[in-house]
DNA sequence: CCAATTTCGGATAAAATCCTCCGAAACAAC
DNA sequence: GTTGTTTCGGAGGATTTTATCCGAAATTGG
């Protein structure tokens, strides 16, 4: 509805890795087996994470991927705005080049609270509480095994 | 940050001929230019809206496109289900297949509010509140050209 | 140094979305 | 009926997004 694969994967990542004690870097064919997700285009996103200045890599024996000091305090909201754009905030809904307050499209005035919730609660979810948030067990980060998911939706 | 290309030429399409006379058939040429939109995929998407029994459709030489009777009462949402389809509420914000209150993403407590607000919205928001925002002239359906775009970026 | 492992970087493929073209069918005016 | 106009329907092209592949560079351990 919202985010392109290449965020959900970036985002999934991310707080699979906050899930880790900190410092101990992870590797990348770890990630996407855990997370179910293609791990060469996984790849590509992590490079970008990189250069996002949000992960360092190492590579060889000991390489993978660990978060850079401090990066758990990073809402969702700034890892979008690497994997996605600014555009994402920026554009209006019905696709004008231009849609201010000066000048609208007729959705403007009803949907720019909405976006401004929105943009309030990515910029207020970070890696951190989302880390914590499955490792209480009550979320999940990954799909249920095809076994358990025939299971549930048969109660 | 939300809507494909064709949801947003679809919901454009129709906001304008909500605002022309009931009844009078519009043409595809005249909606595409007036939106500056590709004509050939707007004719595409707008038989779509036919088949979802949005609109009627005309041939030949008085022919044209216009709202069904009571169209004009149409929310966006219901728009959205014939050009996004289903899933457009559906999913998961981070992509998982299962994601509901049984067993969720991390994001999906804080997320579910904010769906449901925007449905709220896309609902309330019907072809005929849009024609009549674009009709006050207070809110505009398409581009300003680009000269007074340019004059309005000096100010 | 050598072998094994991992990320890096570029090229390429596959799929989805966006967009175009064209002949056919329907319809109005003459 | 003929001509001109418009939508219909299917085929196909272009672009973007998603995904794969492979050689090179970096790193560790023997």
């Amino acid at each position: 509805m919202i985010l392109s694969r290449t965020s959900q994967y970036a985002i999934q990542a991310l707080i699979f890795i906050a899930t880790r004690p900190s410092g101990e870097p992870v590797l990348n064919r770890e990630i996407a087996s855990y997370l179910g997700v293609p791990s060469a285009y996984l790849a590509k996103i992590m490079q970008n994470l990189c250069k996002g200045n949000l992960l360092y890599s190492y590579r060889g024996r000991l390489g993978g991927f660990c978060l850079r000091e401090g990066a758990e305090k990073t809402g969702l909201m700034q890892i979008l705005m690497m994997t996605e754009g600014p555009s994402f905030t920026q554009d209006c809904v019905l696709g004008l080049k231009v849609c201010s307050d000066a000048t609208a499209c007729p959705m403007h005035a009803k949907w720019l609270p909405i976006k401004q919730k929105i943009v309030a609660i990515l910029n207020d979810q970070t890696l951190e509480k989302l880390a914590r948030a499955v490792q209480s067990g009550k979320y999940r980060l990954t799909d249920l095994p095809s076994t358990l998911l025939a299971a549930s939706s048969r109660t």
